[in-house]
DNA sequence: CTCATAAGCTACGGATCCGTATCTAACTGG
DNA sequence: CCAGTTAGATACGGATCCGTAGCTTATGAG
């Protein structure tokens, strides 16, 4: 494990630097011990820092939280590419799959599933992060070729716009392990092909 | 709110009773507190009894956890009646939306999100709850009609048998309330039907 | 009716986190 | 290079939960 910069010496961090080592103390906090024991005394240690220097800018963890999710949102928009409809739902979904590895992933996954308990949170989370940004992943490359014609817009349910997203949440946690290439281009086959009104073989 | 039995008086609970006024109590309090915040002290104050029966039990929150879901988990199993197979998605879908809507459900659910911080936890759920059962909702249903010749088996795919439990999930993860009718039916009839050979219109 | 069992109470020392206050010393802008 | 800013360290009283101990008393089996 290397030490940055020199080993030792007094090496105050300020500024910028220090908030970008607090957000990441505070993902990788929440990683480890789970939303309900987020704690400014946790996220201190884990950023080698002092607790006043959190409660300076924050009130609460979850405020904290909020902004270190901010900061590290900005995702990869899926761009349809290939004029082939099954390629780019199968990228679209390697791109989720890639942002689930993130530690960024495991934070929003924990606020959307404990929402009834920290209600705020969730309301902070999509007002000041989610909302600015349209659809995700599949339904960007939905839209794009239901635009081009090659799909039927009718076919573009709430239900059917899910499928995917829904398809590798439920793998993600039945395996305990993102989806592998096969099993992503297998959701894009066996369920979203088909239910976009292209039956197989 | 009805006390049970006398107002006042020393009436003591012993046994079986205490023993259920214990387990509900337990998954009344995960679901408020979260996984994260379960303990002793809690639900021992929640079943207005003190913590020393509880630790004449159990030695932990999670060993007193896994007993509760143990108790409280005979779950309906759905049981091909018509032979329609869209009526019967449609019930099997119904019977998980309506378990989902039990205490025991959302304690399995945080057990299930939050399995890689209590590994224990959740292969004890898997070894003492979930196993001794087969596979669940639509899997049955799609077996049976697999069975009678209806379905081409080899349709049946770990994904595909996934379609409906994973778009359960999702809308109610998205939606923050469990799914209408109107909604399990557009699952069947947008999602699974297709998935299993059968195009609409 | 008697008595063993177990529920229910109270209290404890230890640990952790809370939020705040106080002081120091390292940075940096001017 | 000096002064203002702010990171960093330490300490605090209060709160909560931990796991255990000692005791009282309701309950049910014989």
């Amino acid at each position: 494990m290397a030490e940055e910069t020199s080993p030792r010496g007094p090496e105050r961090r300020r500024g910028d630097a220090l908030l970008r080592a607090i957000h990441e103390a505070a993902l990788a906090e929440l990683a480890e011990v789970g939303l309900g024991q987020l704690s400014m005394e946790g996220i201190a240690r884990r950023a080698a820092t002092a607790k006043t220097v959190l409660y300076r800018r924050w009130s609460t963890p979850h405020e904290l939280l909020v902004d270190a999710l901010h900061q590290a949102h900005p995702v990869e928009v899926p761009t349809p590419s290939a004029d082939d409809l099954r390629t780019d739902l199968v990228a679209a979904l390697k791109l989720l799959t890639d942002w689930m590895g993130t530690p960024a992933a495991g934070a929003v996954l924990a606020v959307m599933t404990e929402r009834h308990r920290y209600p705020e949170l969730a309301e902070a989370l999509y007002s000041r992060v989610f909302d600015p940004r349209g659809g995700t992943f599949t339904s960007t490359v939905l839209r794009h070729y239901a635009n081009a014609g090659t799909l039927d817009p009718r076919r573009l349910t709430p239900i059917v716009t899910q499928i995917g997203e829904a398809l590798v949440f439920k793998l993600t946690l039945d395996l305990n392990r993102l989806p592998t290439d096969e099993e992503l281009v297998a959701i894009v086959d066996e369920a979203l092909l088909p239910a976009l009104g292209f039956p197989l073989g």
